[in-house]
DNA sequence: GTCTATAGGAAGATAGAC
DNA sequence: GTCTATCTTCCTATAGAC
């Protein structure tokens, strides 16, 4: 008896508890932005109470690590996944950048989170290296698929990897602010063209 | 007699008094980011008191407007400033980014803040055009440097100053979070390569 | 494990004497 | 115009009953 998950939408084991608040935490900073994002609102997101969420975290600083730590991931694996083998090399890097766009004008606040988490990292103490290694690995993440491609120029793809990363991000908060798709669009045409002159 | 101006440190007209505030304000947000920059701890750097910040602004809305109006232009004017005009096309393309980013490296905290503004304009109900017309400035600034130089490409120039506006900026996020200046050296190489392609 | 209630502090803004 | 003192609100965190 004792052993049954009762779901009766309390006393959940703590585990199931952290990720719920976690996943309230990202609902509510997603939608309106870090500094709204008080315990209050996510508690209230979460369905539950002040003290349920200090009895699962110790403090706020506490949720925030974990928000980061699953959040720093899911941008690596959308690039990835953006990226499947297939076609020829010029076709593929071509859609590679379409798909990985296309997430970014259909979940733009997703990305403006992360940014905000970047610099929320890059200005709290103790905080630099989580900001240092996300970046590393948006760079090691383009440098990987390259690679995966098997293709080799005469720059080096450390570098290649880096380029994709830096242009696609810096095109990310241009349209984040400006949402001129055309512009865009024309930015990662001519994107395209320099990664394929540079594995040429 | 009642027309002196009396150089005390106290009594000083209104306008003075907003633009010490405002630059407390952006000594302050460099310094410690923008979520530090309580009215105490602006008024404290101002050497004044809640009461004279609350004479001379109606709210600290109306200093952040006022802050955002200062910086925004700065950053148009250091692209203007690094750009000029001499040598060959190469070497003036090369000049003007080797001058810029030798002001992002030695003020990274100032760039820094142009990040923090830029968010807090995409998160605050009302200010999304704030950040639309910074963006749109960036370019537009690339673009009159590159007619400036009588150049004109296969490429659009708007579309040539946009992409230069985007790596320029994509580069300076990725720097500020992992400080590698050789990496960033050779992605300003490889764009200097790139619009030299454009404009050929 | 979850609840209500509250401590304790920091934020923006104001009142009124000088 | 500037001062000290205070109001109000909202935050994180805790206490203690159930």
């Amino acid at each position: 008896m004792s052993g049954d998950r009762e779901r009766t939408a309390s006393r959940l084991p703590q585990a199931e508890r952290r990720r719920q608040l976690v996943d309230a935490a990202i609902a509510v900073m997603t939608r309106d932005g870090v500094r709204r994002a008080t315990t209050r609102a996510i508690v209230n997101e979460a369905g539950t109470s002040l003290s349920v969420f200090h009895y699962c975290f110790d403090s706020k600083q506490e949720l925030l690590d974990a928000v980061i730590r699953q959040l720093v991931g899911t941008t690596v694996d959308l690039a990835e996944a953006s990226f499947e083998p297939g076609a020829s090399r010029r076709e593929l890097i071509r859609s590679g950048l379409s798909a990985y766009w296309d997430h970014v004008t259909s979940h733009p606040l997703e990305h403006l989170l992360t940014y905000e988490l970047t610099q929320y990292c890059l200005r709290t103490p103790g905080y630099a290296d989580v900001a240092r290694h996300q970046y590393e690995h948006y760079g090691l993440t383009f440098v990987a698929i390259l690679e995966a491609l098997g293709v080799e120029g005469r720059v080096p793809l450390e570098d290649v990897g880096r380029y994709l990363a830096v242009v696609v991000d810096g095109l990310t908060v241009d349209w984040l602010a400006r949402r001129d798709d055309g512009q865009a669009q024309r930015v990662l045409d001519l994107l395209g063209d320099h990664v394929e002159q540079m594995l040429a």
